[in-house]
RNA sequence: GCGUCGGUCGUAUAGUGGCAAUUACACCUGGCUGUAAACUAGGCGCCUUCGGGCUACGGGGGUUCGAGUCCCUCCCGACGCA
């Protein structure tokens, strides 16, 4: 009995999309579907009931911040992530791969998952030796076997190898998992991305054989927590195709059943880059196992992910950018703080139907916001979320009656506009 | 009336001869895509061909190459004594 099941139901003609369900020991994840991100066991400024009325189906948490904070034996003694939490739904956890991005080459760089198309050239000018010199002293060194970590809470040193992430996440319990990786700058040169590369599929067999071997008490695993394989590989072609093919591959006993549950895809791109690398990837992966496009969350990225063939997405957006005076609304982005917003006594996105705008104008939101009030960055974020994740909800329904591309065409037009 | 202290960018402050002038808050504008993030960057006298120019530390006058800083005087405020 496997961890997860995965079924297709209808597919998107004409490209890779394809909407579906995960069953989970936690219930059912209708997909496409936005994941919500809930870092420390907290989705931010949020409590389980105003994310479970904002739609969301499925949280993720992180393995590095819990094993730092407050140690993933208390959340394993709390009887796992959704207890701990009090969310009873599907959860997942990240396995510190993007840390050895975030906190290692892209650390103190100003570098983030997305890159301006401002930087192309740079990007194009990377050097074998690297393109940016080091601006702070990274928290990560990554060796053959793993990433050593210096905690960014108090500096002290700790080592992630495979087998450690995926410990820790057995130890947390989510539904599903990722295995350990390596997320590479986009800045760094062929080489290097190469290098990684490889890194990532060793780290990725190791991860899956650790995966598949463990026991909680006279139980495999493997039967109630899901392991998605890493997909990297950059910018480039061979590179990712090469990626795709191998997680794929991946398998501790030469069947399917001893390979991975789903895949995620990985990477820091720059933007114009996404969009060839995904379906350079779904193209290869098998197709009745769910693809997870790790940290992307814009709506127009997500049009381009769920019809190359992505399941799920989870992205920090929403809550970030609802925590610090953002939202979202059918006709861009709003940032409530500026002056202009003051004396709007109109919902956040009017015609939206989320608690938020339901019941405030953006001039109290404003207001909040620059009172520094804590429900500023709650109605934001239940704003955002409710947006984000209707919006694949609604791309979802819109696949299975068969007017995806007049959706896509009618969002895209007021909301780029 | 006398004495003392004080009047600096919206507010509060730093500054005791080289200053368009510190810091904080406020204000304005950016940024944020597997969360180092309820965060962060920049701006905040006027003009600019971005080299600089002009005007400014209560008002006026003076000393000085140079004054927010020293001197005189006036105005205003706080406190003390009458």
């Amino acid at each position: 009995m496997p961890a997860i099941t995965f079924t297709i139901q209808k597919k998107l003609e004409g490209t890779l999309g394809r909407v579906g369900e995960i069953e989970t020991k936690h219930g059912i994840i209708r997909t496409p579907a936005f994941v919500t991100v809930g870092t420390k066991a907290t989705v931010k400024a949020l409590n389980p009931e105003q994310v479970e009325a904002v739609g969301a189906q499925v949280v993720l948490s992180n393995t590095y911040h819990l094993y730092l904070q407050p140690g993933h034996e208390r959340i394993e003694k709390a009887g796992g992530l959704g207890k701990f939490m009090n969310w009873k739904g599907p959860t997942m956890t990240d396995s510190g791969g993007f840390q050895v991005f975030s906190l290692g080459s892209a650390y103190g760089k100003g570098i983030g998952k997305l890159l301006k198309p401002s930087t192309e050239p740079i990007l194009e000018a990377a050097s074998p030796s690297g393109a940016i010199e080091d601006a702070k002293p990274k928290l990560v060194e990554i060796d053959h076997d793993g990433a050593m970590f210096r905690s960014h809470l108090d500096g002290s040193a700790h080592y992630f190898t495979p087998e450690k992430s995926i410990e820790i996440q057995h130890a947390i319990g989510a539904d599903m998992i990722f295995a350990f990786d390596e997320c590479t700058s986009p800045m760094e040169p062929f080489a290097y991305q190469r290098q990684a590369l490889d890194r990532t599929h060793r780290w990725g067999k190791r991860s899956l054989e650790y995966h598949k071997s463990a026991m909680r008490g006279d139980k495999n695993i493997a039967d109630e927590q899901a392991l998605f394989g890493i997909v990297q590989g950059g910018r480039h072609e061979e590179l990712r195709k090469e990626s795709a093919r191998a997680t794929a591959a991946m398998t501790v006993d030469g069947t399917p059943e001893g390979g991975f549950d789903g895949y995620g895809i990985g990477g820091s791109f720059a933007k114009e880059d996404m969009e060839t690398a995904v379906r350079w990837v779904n193209e290869i992966l098998p197709e009745d196992k769910p693809r997870h496009l790790l940290g992307i969350g814009e709506p127009e990225d997500l049009f381009m992910a769920v019809e190359n063939g992505c399941d799920l997405f989870d992205c920090t957006g929403p809550t970030r950018l609802g925590r610090t005076g953002t939202v979202f609304t059918r006709k861009g982005k709003l940032h409530l703080p500026n002056k202009q917003f003051r004396d709007d006594y109109a919902p956040l996105d009017p015609g939206c139907a989320c608690y938020a705008c339901a019941n405030y104008t953006r001039a109290y939101v404003a207001h909040l916001f620059h009172g520094k009030e804590m429900l500023a960055g709650t109605l934001a974020s239940i704003h955002n979320l409710y947006f984000i994740v209707k919006l694949v909800d609604d791309m979802r329904a819109a696949i299975l009656e068969g007017t995806f591309n007049k959706m896509k065409e009618e969002f895209l037009k007021e909301y780029l506009k």
